[in-house]
DNA sequence: GTCTATTTGTTCTACATTTATGAAAAAACC
DNA sequence: GGTTTTTTCATAAATGTAGAACAAATAGAC
């Protein structure tokens, strides 16, 4: 079971993909993570993980058309595939599944309102 | 941001973690992560990833009383502390309100049935 | 038109952290 | 001592982090 299933940034960077949609190319990517998780993110972070996950078959990407404004290379612009659809929608399942298996008990004391 | 975000395995064991309450140590998680993802893992890689956790603060352990019917070491028993709580609902939080942001186009022609 | 400065974006290289594996060591019981 | 159960340890592989180097497109000066 080796490269099949999403590390942690991986999956972040799938969701972030998909929210983009379909402008999703690095720096949008590198800029909504920032935004949305409030994390510093490097921007080599973002390309080396897009390129893992296009490698796995989990996005394709194409070329954007040159329609700008000021200066600016053409983006890469990346889509989820369907097997990455299925590997999100998985680790999804996954974890709210096992989530729900979690007996109240577990978490007893541990905060001061409900779960 | 360093050590403050749960790696996707590390959050998988902190689930199971909760799942087994009270009797969770490391060859019965290792069992159930078996059982409920059909993925191999060595019990190495789950020591090693509860040792991470607790020195993160995301989990507590003690000792379980020497009550065996044959042979056998004392179990070490993990639990999850309020932290460890924290940051498994930030991270749960957070995966499912970015998925909500995905547009439907996003799938568009990914599968056959909906999302 | 073409030069060059500026802007936007990706690729490359290096290193840190997390995950993976199985053999070895430790502890409890007979 | 011998057997069983469980953890620890050493090491390798995969993933995550970082930012400088490189590339391409535009605008304005001439």
């Amino acid at each position: 079971m080796k490269g099949t299933h999403l590390g942690e940034f991986e999956e972040l960077v799938m969701l972030i993909v998909g929210v983009l949609f379909p402008e999703a190319y690095g720096l949008a990517i590198r800029k909504e993570i920032i935004d949305q998780t409030n994390r510093s993110v490097a921007i080599g972070a973002v390309h080396s993980a897009l390129s893992r996950l296009e490698k796995k078959g989990f996005l394709s990407s194409e070329l954007s058309g040159a329609t700008h404004e000021r200066g600016g290379r053409r983006k890469k612009l990346y889509t989820i595939t369907a097997s990455g659809k299925d590997a999100v929608a998985y680790t999804r399942e996954l974890r709210n599944g096992l989530w729900n298996q979690i007996p109240d008990i577990a978490w007893k004391g541990l905060s001061y309102g409900s779960i």
